[in-house]
DNA sequence: ACCCCGATCGTA
DNA sequence: ACGATCGGGGTT
């Protein structure tokens, strides 16, 4: 895996439908801080489906999810983790992927199967909310134009919503 | 000011 | 199966 002439991922590639974002980011590598993870399970939220912070509409938090694609969404749940999410589709239309599981690229034993282990171990926090991943240093995403297997089921700790398939896993190798 | 609840996780 | 823990958002 040739991480060192990967390119990052451009606004283009989150610019489009979120179902597409979600199953092409799969296999791709988060980067924050010089820590890499190969991304192996994402979920979509978009547009006014009710398991999605936006489907009641735009307020101080899920204003991002209205905004521009290519820029991070990170909230706190639960009160103690937090969960990154990038922000897809066009201006005005509510839509993110939530990165819920990546792979250590330099500790292939370890797999953060959960948006909060991810968060937590990479150190990914409030601070990043809003980050364009576009232009970041910090946190962006590469592209090592690799195609994943992947199954799809319904989405995880949501209790609406349940009759759309949106969370993808790759399948293990 | 108050209340409810959540895109989770570790422990039991 | 359940508790930890707290901010967002709606209601009084």
């Amino acid at each position: 895996m040739n991480i060192a002439k990967a390119k990052r991922l451009k606004r283009s590639f989150f610019n489009r439908p979120t179902l597409q974002v979600a199953e092409a980011l799969l296999g791709k590598v988060v980067v924050f801080n010089g820590q890499y993870g190969i991304i192996t399970e994402t979920e979509a939220y978009f547009g006014d489906d009710p398991a999605s912070h936006a489907a009641k509409g735009e307020t101080p938090r899920t204003k991002l999810m209205f905004g521009e694609a290519g820029h991070a969404y990170v909230y706190l749940i639960y009160g103690m983790y937090y969960c990154l999410n990038f922000v897809t589709e066009k201006k005005g239309f509510p839509a993110a992927v939530l990165i819920r599981g990546v792979q250590l690229l330099d500790k292939t034993n370890v797999h953060l199967n959960g948006p909060g282990k991810l968060c937590r171990y990479f150190g990914i926090t409030k601070e990043q909310n809003g980050v364009d991943i576009i232009e970041s240093k910090d946190l962006y995403v590469l592209d090592i134009k690799k195609t994943c297997k992947f199954s799809v089921s319904p989405r995880i700790g949501i209790k609406v919503g349940l009759d759309k398939h949106w969370r993808f896993l790759a399948i293990e190798s």
